[in-house]
DNA sequence: GCCTAGGAATGAATCGTTTCATTCGCTGAG
DNA sequence: CTCAGCGAATGAAACGATTCATTCCTAGGC
């Protein structure tokens, strides 16, 4: 039912040789030719089949991207370069969440590979260097996003995110707190570790200060708010007075929590500072403070990392961003 | 180099149709044979190559969709909707992108047209039913998401905009307001135009409430900050006394640019109102009231009705849900 | 001991595009 | 007039999975 190039070339009386040559390199076929092509390929609607053009070549046009939030706007912004970047070379993105579930993270993998893909972006939950390993053994490369490779196995983009946490609480003890918690979690997921690690070693720095860690299962609005409830139920004596949390979405939720549904003043009985510096993180009931990322370079380079891999010879890279302060509100010295 | 049924076959020494007949129906084929192929399977790491299967097929396993814009969580929340939807039935969703620019949003069609997905879901920017009358007569149905269907022509899920903005300016004008401004555009978006009549509709029952039409390039927090330093910048007398805006990306942008930088006080010089109560819009400066709309239940809700598409008979259908006035602080009335 | 029913396995054909070794046809040099 | 050279066009083979008509076996009935 479906025109193929045999149709176009009936029409066009000419060979599927030709057609696919009009298709792929007009300049190697007369003038003439191609436009009666063109023609034909109009006056039927024909539209190339990729999965036949796939099988041919081996793979696809796309590369797979694995992120583990698609409503955080770190990650859409990541994916963001990443399209741009892979438009330049005519690729397309293929997004999946993950949703800090290990499984949803497998099947994407299944699925990517299924789909020979040019090569995985991947922000992991759980351990897959033998996954990816697999991968590159059956010509696939990876890059790590958001997060360093351990052994130096992949290639990585990522931001330093112990120094982040150290910028962060650095900040907030100089802005004289001393009862820090640190809101975040699943502890398993690298930039939660690394983040808390930041934070750990500022408040070596200070024999005064105190770190208390309170972790939850993810890092969204939602667990955020659950954490707010929990401080928010404490005596005030009990209460940390600043909290790092380890990401905006996590501070929003706290910020719900304490000061909407709460009556705990911030940044004056709690000061809070979160990580990312999502658009929203400047309109929040007390503008929040938070560490930046370049979002859209890390996609932008994962991919050109990526590429490069793919063209061959490249050596293994690990691109490291340093994170940036940006003060707000939420942090202000108490008076 | 790559494993195929055929090394399968030949380590398991069986017929390819065999292998084939294992990993389709394992039931018609012996215990003891599926057992073989599947230890020959792991012993060489054999992945499915999809192109194949879909080559053969005529068609892939996955749902294009596209949104105006990922950064807006209402459309992430409506692709996570579909998603879940699309996988109890083993299909996944291919994410575009297409930034309110039709050229983007043709070149994902066509992207998915050469892919053979299932169908479309479409969130459209420009007048697309030429192209996807094209697209159904090649097989592949689409389904309009969050708007209408103006003839009728495919089936559609959307939210009544036009009774969501009368709701919304309802209420502004029975909370004292007068002076009403709408901040929305492009106006040729179909929602932007329908939330702005039913604010037309709404000013229209007052005999002295006025609208003033503030249009915007598009509506992401920049431009609702730029909407927001104009009218901060106005004299206060020439000020609305309450804004409309068309979704809540703008109106975070507003109160950046009111209160945060600028010293209009909200709501008792401005009262806001904003559209699709995101997760965000009860932790901003001053909490947003919003129409709420259910967006996962529409990406599902699409799916479902992409399917009866596909599965034949099914007659077009327009869904339509009612939206829901949320009432915060930023439209408190004026003491 | 023969025949048959039916489960199990086979393998050739097919999907639509690309590639590449060949062939074709023409022009201009000798 | 012949032929080398060259641009243009050809068409068969290949990519890898699935399908289905066919063949193969075996157990059980008579």
């Amino acid at each position: 039912m479906t025109i193929s190039v045999k149709d176009v070339a009936a029409l066009a009386r000419v060979s599927v040789g030709t057609v696919s040559n009009v298709l792929n390199r007009p300049d190697k076929v007369a003038p003439a030719t191609v436009e009666r092509v063109q023609s034909a390929i109009d006056e039927l609607g024909f539209v190339r089949n990729d999965a036949a053009r796939q099988l041919r070549a081996g793979r696809s046009r796309s590369i797979g991207l694995v992120v583990l939030d698609v409503r955080n706007p770190f990650f859409t912004d990541v994916a963001r370069g990443a399209e741009r970047r892979a438009a330049d070379d005519d690729l397309s993105i293929l997004l999946g969440n993950s949703d800090d579930d290990p499984a949803r993270e497998s099947s994407y993998l299944d699925l990517f590979e299924q789909q020979r893909v040019h090569g995985v972006l991947i922000t992991p939950v759980d351990d897959v260097s033998r996954r990816l390993e697999g991968l590159r053994s059956r010509g696939i490369p990876a890059v790590l996003v958001d997060r360093p490779s351990d052994g130096m196995d992949f290639s990585s983009v990522s931001v330093d995110d112990v120094a982040g946490g150290r910028l962060a609480v650095a900040h907030l003890i100089e802005s004289g707190r001393r009862r820090i918690a640190f809101v975040g979690g699943p502890s398993t997921v690298r930039q939660v570790a690394d983040r808390l690690e930041g934070a750990r070693s500022a408040v070596a720095q200070h024999p005064d200060a105190s770190l208390e860690v309170i972790e939850t299962g993810a890092l969204t609005v939602l667990e955020g708010r659950a954490a707010g409830e929990g401080l928010r139920d404490r005596d005030a004596a009990d209460r940390p007075d600043a909290v790092f949390a380890a990401n905006d979405l996590l501070a929003v939720g706290l910020l719900q929590a304490l000061v909407m549904l709460g009556s705990v003043a911030v940044p004056d009985d709690i000061a809070i500072i979160g990580y990312d510096d999502i658009d929203f993180s400047a309109a929040t009931v007390v503008p929040l403070s938070s560490i930046r990322q370049p979002s859209e370079l890390i996609g932008r380079r994962a991919v050109e990392l990526l590429l490069d891999e793919v063209d061959g010879v490249a050596e293994r890279e690990q691109v490291v961003f340093q994170p940036e302060l940006v003060v707000r509100e939420s942090t202000r010295p108490r008076r």
